[in-house]
DNA sequence: AGGTCTGAAAATGTATGATAAATCGATACT
DNA sequence: AGTATCGATTTATCATACATTTTCAGACCT
């Protein structure tokens, strides 16, 4: 996940890995803790933080005087069949459906309520972007520094909050960011049109801009599969 | 949060509450974990569990060997103009903004992939709170359940942690939350109309009605100041 | 003076063992 | 048959000790 030079992370790990391995399904019932601390040899403090931190995650889910159990809420697919753990392309899926709802809205308020220091620093990503693209390097990281000036520029305190975690994030973090073939190219011209509405103050035409622009996204994502 | 007989539930909420009262802001340093013990009267690991909750929640960051802060992620607003704390009232107008994006989707999509259990779970707690508001209790808490319930129907494990974090949430813990005076009677027939149409899976009427529920919370608050 | 090393201080992380509280089933009693 | 009690299982909490990381002041060397 993050830094690995903490146990109880690494623990939290191998306990995701143990599911995987020995097949448990939601609503499976877990060791206790005192065996765990014997299969995995670390405390019993060790074992409970990373419980908590699949907890906190959506992974487990913990009953007083009963045990630990695999969640059975989303991110763990109930097929009978296919049974991936975490289905990160259903996580990806509920991503683009939430950005789709948040982000062009987003937009147009940055337009609306942005400040000329807003604007400037959505350009000045934008031409970071532009340029690792252009010369086929990873994006990623610039491409959520964009995304992340425009929810600022929104000057709502909770997109603000929201945006970069589930760009970053991705919101408890275990969802590797993917790679879709998305055409270069295309997603090139997708954020000039965005920056163009932007710059012409046009709140409407930037809030399609960005729709299209997380369709694309989408789209490109589903067609891989 | 949710069940308040853990300790280190409530012990999570009395440190949020003791971030508000005493005024911490992001960046700021707790108190250690042991002085926390004294303060709060309970032993070292629940102080740890339930710092623990505020991390998973971005509420909290801990750096091993230093101490515990508050998180810096969510927007305080850094404004070039003075602007240091958050005014409360806007702040829960973007809270409104956020909510009638998602929630009202959220709710389409509750009706189209809810399961039975789902739906029980939305109509049990609709329940509670139709009681608590015909007694003239305070129907905060129940109502928030309602919310989460029909958040957790929607199978979209990004709402599903997006809603409580807004509802209940206050968002990285710095906003109380506010009775607007709204119509105990009105509230309870818009609520009345969104279980029906759950209940009828009409998932567009069932969206409509939320966001009118929405709208007309809004609405009240915005009478209000 | 200036850099480097060392070691104490402060804080979180981990280990260990004991006790409390919740859950559930079996057993005994009426 | 019902129900009340007890015991086994398991998580929750407490208490204490030790380990590891981070920081920084002060000794030490050049």
């Amino acid at each position: 996940m993050y830094d690995k030079s903490i146990l109880s992370q690494r623990v939290a790990e191998s306990i995701k890995q143990m599911i995987l391995d020995k097949d448990y399904h939601p609503g499976d019932k877990l060791p206790n803790e005192i065996e765990m601390t014997q299969m995995v040899n670390v405390s019993r403090s060790t074992i409970r933080e990373a419980i908590k931190i699949l907890v906190s995650t959506n992974i487990l889910e913990v009953r007083r005087g009963k045990g630990t159990y695999v969640s059975d809420k989303p991110g763990l697919t109930k097929d009978p069949l296919g049974m991936d753990f975490i289905n990160e392309d259903r996580l990806l899926m509920d991503l683009f459906e939430i950005r789709l709802l948040l982000e062009p809205e987003m937009t147009k308020l940055a337009v609306q309520r942005g400040r000329p220091s807003d604007f400037d620093k959505i350009f000045q990503t934008y031409e970071i972007v532009s340029e690792q693209i252009k010369s086929g390097e990873n994006h990623t990281e610039a491409d959520i520094a964009f995304h992340t000036a425009i929810a600022d520029a929104s000057h709502n305190i909770i997109m603000n909050r929201i945006v970069p975690l589930i760009n970053e994030g991705i919101v408890g973090g275990y969802l590797k960011t993917k790679d879709n073939p998305e055409s270069a190219e295309e997603v090139l011209r997708q954020h000039e049109k965005i920056v163009d509405y932007i710059k012409q103050r046009n709140p409407q035409k930037a809030k399609k801009a960005m729709q299209d622009h997380i369709l694309y996204g989408l789209q490109g994502f589903k067609g891989y599969n």
